[in-house]
DNA sequence: GCAATAACATTTTTT
DNA sequence: ATGTTATTGC
């Protein structure tokens, strides 16, 4: 088969344009990823590149493994290309150049909680309130100047705060450094700096990539922008790829005007719009598109599919965040009933904080699930100090690991001792290893020898880093450490579960020195790139994650939950009409990623964050017709209750379907014992009739007499 | 130096 | 609700 075939006319000439600028303006669903790999296998096929001459970036690691595979059905040599991500494709660089910029070439790459952990350090040591400045807000602001290609040298704080700011990040950078480490941010900032420095290094480069592709290019941000332009410079064979209704992290940086300039930067780039959809059906695309139409500022696009209408996407508005799981877990069941795999489902949320109360439901029914968030098992205390372990024997000059497993298992180095030494440190100018080694015995009284003896083991492990491989030198170490003698002789269940924890870290090294060779250094890197997405699925459970990381996948059902203002659109978002657009955008891509199927679902009250919130449906959901949506909630409220609490907006939402009339046929008598869903039991006392309807008046014994309307009213008889 | 306890703040999204 | 930090008493 020609890898030409099957392509509509658009995506062949995305395809077929090999050479020079293209922009590539793809909608949801309309086929980009085939475009991209047809496009690598075509340039391949027809001997226009080597493998290696290809360099292809996506977003996640997912999409790059995805990628990967998708292009080795269609070619050979896939595994010499670089079709990575920003940082990974910067890594293998920085690896192999470090030394042009003052790092050794095994440096560490700290992660989110690595750098706030010395960012706080520094706020200690510059006595510097972390109350009235957080070290999170200090970490974005580093993250933004890094964006930015604002070094830590030319930062210059205009205001007290930015003052602050610059003193914590020139003292971060400093230490980062020391530490023979960098930072996520690090990676392109400091590629771009190499590139910079070493015009003869950078044309290298620019010789070997003979084609570029960049995916999602509406996320990138102004660092990875310089990159990708300095190295396109060669052959100018840039095709990058994106949909601006699809920006969704602007908050990380992500500027979309590089994807809405590229014909300016590129006066003679083609462009090509992809605006088929081969993933919805029409019914769900009717949704997208209504949602959508709300942002200002679009490029503007016609997305349309031939498939079939489907079915209309369902709304519930459950009374709680149970009964909103509980519809999904019910619905869930049914179509699963019909042939449905659990892994064809899939519940979109917003905010990882969601995740609880939906697995709490999942777990009661019975029904597999599979969490996608965060970097969770990497994340883990006992994964974190093994890991710490196994850098510091990787990278001696790694104090922050060092400062981690000093005293863990606990060996009698208490706070005091390791501050001591890290002051040494810092006055001498040297790693705190080196000082552990050289000069504790002046330092430290009590714990002279303890210190002595972690010297020997760490210096013992290094040494045997250079012939084990990574399972063979985690076993080891976490024996020699006593880290799973601590765990064993600990009869507790946490302690059981991180033990269970280090075995599962155990599977990845195996796996790891199965196919890459076992080398210590390589695995380090490899884990602190890896993160959440990448776990691979299993066959048998419904998939829980957030709109974000749902990205550039699709699923046959979705589900989109939690659909309420102040969740969705995020509470911290409402303000600013620009982050507002980029939750509007969210909502796109959450519903985009739906192929057969779509539900939303709301909750009148949840329980967040240990507070009951009452929040109104989210306006994304009025933004819609209502004919295009078929409401399913099942009211149970009494109209009282439904408009009271929230006002016409939410009346408004409520009024797609009128609640059913319930209680009409019910015949009430005074004297009955009737419980009600919240007021609890109590008497009637008086019915009234008003038209088709009765006005009943009860006594209850908690809140006395009330009038409600039995049409409406949640009643059950008890008595009488 | 360490563990237990109390007080406290903090809630988004990811490489 | 949870996780982190500060304090306290041993």
């Amino acid at each position: 088969m020609d890898i030409l075939d099957n392509l509509n006319p658009e995506q062949r000439e995305g395809v077929e344009t090999t050479e020079g600028p293209v922009l590539l303006i793809a909608g949801a669903g309309s086929g980009k990823t085939r475009v991209l790999t047809h496009r690598i296998a075509h340039l391949i096929g027809t001997q226009k590149a080597k493998p290696w001459q290809i360099l292809a970036i996506t977003f996640t690691n997912k999409a790059a493994k995805e990628m990967k595979e998708r292009v080795s059905d269609l070619v050979y040599g896939s595994e010499d290309m670089w079709i990575s991500t920003f940082h990974a494709a910067c890594v293998r660089i920085l690896r192999r150049e470090a030394k042009h910029l003052g790092y050794d070439n095994n440096f560490n790459i700290y992660d989110t909680s690595d750098k706030l952990k010395v960012i706080k350090d520094c706020a200690k040591e510059l006595d510097i309130d972390t109350k009235k400045i957080t070290p999170r807000s200090i970490a974005s602001a580093i993250s933004n100047a890094k964006n930015q290609l604002l070094s830590a040298k030319d930062y210059q704080g205009s205001n007290l705060y930015e003052k602050q700011i610059e003193k914590i990040y020139k003292m971060y950078d400093r230490r980062v450094k020391a530490n023979n480490a960098m930072d996520f941010d690090d990676l392109i900032f400091e590629t771009v700096r190499l590139f910079r420095l070493n015009p003869d290094i950078l044309e290298r480069y620019q010789q070997q990539f003979k084609y570029i592709m960049v995916d999602e290019y509406q996320d990138t941000n102004h660092s990875q922008y310089l990159l990708v332009n300095f190295l396109a410079k060669g052959h100018k064979n840039i095709c990058v790829v994106g949909d601006d209704d699809q920006s969704i992290y602007l908050f990380r940086g992500a500027d979309v005007a590089n994807i809405l300039d590229f014909e300016k930067d590129y006066p003679d780039a083609k462009v090509i719009k992809l605006e088929r959809n081969y993933r919805s059906t029409q019914c769900i695309l009717s949704v997208a598109n209504e949602v959508i139409k709300h942002n200002e500022g679009r490029k503007g696009k016609n997305l349309w599919t031939e498939n079939c209408a489907g079915e209309k996407p369902v709304f519930f508005h459950g009374t709680d965040h149970i009964d909103e799981i509980q519809f999904i877990a019910d619905e869930i069941t049914k179509e699963q009933a019909k042939g449905r795999k659990l892994s064809d489902f899939t519940i979109l949320i917003r905010a990882n904080a969601l995740t609880r109360s939906i697995e709490d439901i999942l777990l009661k029914r019975d029904i597999p699930y599979q969490i996608f968030a965060g970097t969770e098992f990497f994340n883990r205390k006992e994964i974190k100090d093994v890991m710490a372990y196994l850098s510091i024997i990787s990278n001696p000059a790694d104090d922050l690991s060092l400062t981690r497993i000093i005293n863990v298992p606990r060996r009698g180095i208490g706070n005091k001792t390791v501050e001591r030494l890290a002051a040494v440190a810092d006055e001498k100018n040297k790693t705190l290893f080196e000082v552990l080694k050289e000069d504790a015995d002046g330092i430290v009284s009590r714990g002279k020898d303890k210190i002595k003896q972690l010297v020997m083991l760490i210096e013992n492990l290094q040494e045997m880093s250079q012939y084990l491989n990574v399972t063979d030198l985690l076993d080891e170490t976490v024996n020699r450490s006593g880290y799973r003698n601590m765990l064993q002789s600990d009869k507790t269940d946490e302690a059981k579960i991180r033990l269970e924890n280090i075995e599962e870290l155990f599977t990845v090294t195996k796996e790891f020195d199965n196919t890459h060779g076992g080398n210590l250094d390589e695995f380090l890197q490899q884990n602190s790139l890896a993160s959440d997405t990448d776990e691979s699925e299993r066959e048998d459970s419904v998939k829980i994650m957030t709109l974000h990381s749902a990205k550039g996948l699709e699923f046959p059902v979705v589900f989109i939950a939690g659909f309420e203002e102040r969740l969705f659109p995020h509470i911290r978002s409402m303000e600013d009409p620009k982050e507002l657009q980029e939750e509007r955008r969210l909502c796109y891509v959450g519903i985009t990623r739906a192929k057969e199927k779509l539900y939303i679902t709301a909750a009148q009250s949840r329980a967040l964050y240990g507070r009951v919130e009452r929040n109104k449906v989210s306006r994304f959901l009025e933004e819609v017709p209502k004919n295009l949506i078929e409401d399913k909630s099942i009211k149970k409220y009494s109209m009282d209750n439904l408009y009271s609490q929230s006002g016409p907006q939410r009346a408004n939402v409520n009024s797609f379907k009128m609640p059913q009339k319930q209680n009409i046929d019910m015949a009430y008598k005074v004297g009955m014992l009737v419980e009600h869903k919240k007021f609890g039991q109590g008497i009637i006392t008086e019915i009234k009739s008003l038209g088709e309807d009765q006005k009943i008046t009860i006594n209850f014994e908690k809140v006395g007499s009330k009038a409600l309307m039995a049409s409406f009213a949640p009643l059950t008889v008890v008595e009488g």
